[in-house]
DNA sequence: TAGATTGTTAATCGATTAACAATC
DNA sequence: TAGATTGTTAATCGATTAACAATC
């Protein structure tokens, strides 16, 4: 596992679409694919399975294919999905609550044992079985909990803040749903969901497929010239 | 306009993120930046910020770097935030009221006008003001009225036949939050947020440095063979 | 003017794709 | 065995970074 170098996170990115697609694979009986096959199913190039999937390991049999069942079981300890984790969501608001309400991940291992926020209407309150506390009770749970991951469901100016305290108390991961970057040192790991940005990208691309049908008209009226 | 390459999704994708920098900028009353500037900010080369804005104009001044105002505006335009967009959200369940709910939306122009779903308790409720319809009366809802985006939050199962009808009925973009990709026409575009995938990705970063300083020590070990 | 900083071309780096020997 | 398909090396492609002449 050591002295290996470092994946890329164009390939970790992959990962999870890897998964899904076995998953599928596996809820109908399949119990063998070739690389070419899946790269149909996916939409990718079959070079670029074989190249990320060997970053890991060589999981597949000359001649025959991967073995669905075995790939998914290996892609799901790559991804650490063999374990449970605990997560808090920090911010109680409408994602938050969201979040929480996501019976699936349960499911899958991750666990959300407290919601924290500072309105004095939501604490005490009780979402799916799971109590919001005071934010002032944070730190006392997070040092006497195996916190893994924080869910950042807070206002951005508060973010930050937040998220150094919790990374101090021994947070290992943000999800971080706030609408800024954060600074945090490099063992601390940030995956952002900046759901506003996502939907500017759609959008500029809405406005794109319009820009384009605008200018093949106009380079047609051209045509003559 | 015509006749430019087409612009890689990746610089797309830090549109948002410049906006918001630039945002940030004009709040705090600082009307002029140099991409030297920002790079420091934002954690990125100023040449990727120069080869990043020249994709879409000389936005920028030789000797005096690029007006804070400016940019921003022009940027609004690119990623077309000076429009007023029609959304509807299917599938009203946590994630779908959650953004409902989330009024910062409506704020940047972005308008919820509509959410369907199948489920008897959820229809004819009301989610801040906006009416949970049957999806049964969602086609002629779609066709009376211009849908720019259609919110994505149901079942796997469905997500690609509803996607597919919708894009029918004039849907230009979907974005979507059901977990499975959508077969789209290409002049229909689609944003995908995966909030399983995206937490995957964490945890596999939290388990890497778990491995990384396991790997350390072991070198450690092994150093004096 | 001199200094600063852009816009843009060229160089580098990394990721994707192609090719094929190894081998099941 | 012959055919299929992997693992892996080499080639290509695209994105990022560096460099610098143009110019404010």
């Amino acid at each position: 596992m050591y002295n290996e170098r470092k994946i890329s996170s164009a390939v970790i990115n992959r990962l999870p679409r890897y998964y899904r697609y076995l998953g599928d694979l596996l809820e109908n009986d399949i119990t063998r694919i070739s690389s070419k096959e899946l790269s149909i199913k996916m939409n990718i190039t079959a070079s670029q399975i074989r190249q990320d999937l060997n970053n890991f390991g060589g999981f597949g049999q000359q001649g025959y294919g991967y073995n669905v069942e075995y790939l998914y079981s290996e892609i799901k300890k790559i991804l650490g999905l063999d374990k449970v984790y605990n997560l808090i969501v920090v911010g109680g608001g409408n994602i938050g609550q969201a979040l929480v309400n996501y019976t699936n991940f349960e499911k899958r291992g991750f666990v959300i044992t407290a919601v924290f926020d500072v309105n004095p209407r939501l604490i005490g309150m009780t979402i799916r079985g799971i109590e919001v506390h005071d934010v002032d009770c944070m730190e006392e749970f997070v040092k006497n909990n195996n916190v893994d991951v924080a869910i950042l469901t807070l206002p951005r100016s508060q973010a930050n803040t937040v998220a150094s305290n919790l990374a101090e108390w021994g947070v290992k991961g943000m999800w971080n749903f706030s609408h800024v970057d954060l600074n945090m040192p490099d063992d601390i790991k940030v995956e952002n969901v900046h759901l506003t940005d996502s939907l500017m990208t759609l959008l500029y691309k809405i406005n794109e497929v319009e820009t384009d049908e605008a200018s093949i008209i106009h380079n047609t009226d051209n045509n003559k010239e």
